[in-house]
DNA sequence: ATCTGTGAAATCCTTCACAGCG
DNA sequence: CGCTGTGAAGGATTTCACAGAT
């Protein structure tokens, strides 16, 4: 692993230090809001677009696929292909985290796959707890080592007694009241809150209080947290109003280009 | 319902027309792409940002749980708290539907919640399908109308032959070669796809098929689908991956921290 | 000749700050 | 006087397009 070198090594920072993201101090009330007087010191470049990182994780599977298929390089076009966006910004997105390419050849899926995953911090097991053992913490649950390895379920919680004791994947559900206590001596990394949203944001404040620092949220509101704590939102009636938005867009659309088109002449086109 | 005037009509359309999103159409592999000659001629106005149109959805919830409590009026400033934004946000995203506040006071809740609605096209209702009925689609089958009334479940289908037939959350479980056809005569206009990720885009081509132009994929791949097809992914490893991200870049952080504190002086900040 | 890496331009989104209505 | 609606400024992200490496 531990990479002795940058390949063009252009800039300073030999250091294996990790990225940061730009834009991520809260909205800051008004004025300056960094703690000590300096005008933000910053190494100015190492930070990575929260867009961008997203976009990373995705070049990971589609990397990963590709290396099963016997695959040892890959070029940017192809790559953004596989992945769904434009090949310049692919080369932009890797260029955040360094420079592995070989121009004229493209980069290795092997270096590239080993940098992504370093850079999000997936060299380290990150111990995921699940809050809210119904549908949809049970499909969780079951998941067992979740998503491509690397997010252990080492927890589960609800406040149903009679789940309490009952494995579920292999894992004994606890009660939600255990959650500061055991996500403190499991040291849980990842909290993932399937509870109806009514109880959602005492079982986000538990999580917190049992040193859970990041929290991935089902229930459909919106949690408080301390500052420190980064929060994801995954949240199905949003997509579906989403997707409402553009079928209505799209009818819409269609209403007013049938009218046009008829307007204009009896033309018998397919589209 | 159908409104009969803008409040503060100021330009033209006078119809009931809905917005169109920007930055919509494909990133045009080069050069000019759209099928006219016409330099897109657009109504300039009226277009939602995509990033609005998902907090319109996060408002209209809260809104929801508002008008519960017996509000009847809200300012930007709370609305805006609750939802989780500042102020400034919220009133230009409410901007780009119209104008339904009332200065000095505020807005109505139930106004601009049907506002909201309508824009959203959440005044018909969208058919939805589940296809893979495995852990994930159990959980949304059971969620029965789906969140918030408004999309319906009205058909599920699996490839698993010990599951055809069984009624699951009150609906048969279909085979999915039957898709486009059930999707074509039930007019289901958004597909969900719990798939395995090895069967997600064969289950997509087929939807499309059907008819459906919004899909919502669980899968973790990316589809290839025809271009007036909308797509929306929700991806559990992406997420997490974006939390370790979060999780490494705060160790890292705090591990300099200490280092710069260490080398400053032996200072017994708590912070 | 090909394909990466990247400044610079273009676009999209957020925040500021204030005019103006009630 | 309080609060909305919104130009304009400021950031962030995406795209362009090309210099430079192999």
């Amino acid at each position: 692993m531990a990479r002795v070198q940058r390949d063009g090594g252009d800039d300073s920072a030999p250091t294996t230090e990790l990225p940061a993201v730009r834009g991520q101090g809260p909205p800051a009330v008004n004025g300056r809001a960094n703690g000590r007087g300096a005008p933000i010191p910053a190494d100015k470049a190492r930070v990575i677009p929260e867009a961008a990182v997203a976009r990373l994780a995705v070049y990971l599977r589609v990397l990963s696929g590709m290396a099963e298929q016997g695959a040892v390089t890959v070029s940017s076009e192809e790559l953004a292909t596989a992945a769904g966006v434009n090949s310049a910004k692919l080369r932009k997105d890797i260029s955040y985290i360094g420079t592995y390419g070989t121009r004229g050849v493209g980069y290795e899926v092997d270096v590239l796959t080993s940098e992504i995953e370093r850079v999000l911090g997936l060299t380290r097991q990150q111990k995921v707890a699940v809050v809210g053992i119904g549908n949809l913490g049970h499909a969780l649950a079951n998941y067992g080592g979740f998503p491509g390895r690397g997010f252990p379920v080492e927890a589960l919680f609800d406040v149903d007694p009679d789940l309490i004791g009952i494995p579920v994947g292999g894992l004994p559900v606890n009660h939600i009241d255990d959650i500061p206590d055991i996500c403190a001596t499991r040291a849980i990394a990842i909290g993932v809150i399937a509870t109806p949203p009514t109880a959602a944001q005492a079982v986000c404040d538990r999580l917190v209080e049992g040193g859970v620092h990041c929290v991935l949220n089902f229930a459909p509101v919106v949690l408080g947290v301390p500052e420190h704590v980064e929060v994801r939102k995954v949240d199905l009636a949003i997509e579906l109003q989403i997707l409402s938005f553009h079928v209505a867009r799209n009818a819409e659309q269609r209403a007013s280009r049938r009218t046009a088109a008829a307007r204009a002449s009896s033309n018998g086109e397919v589209v």
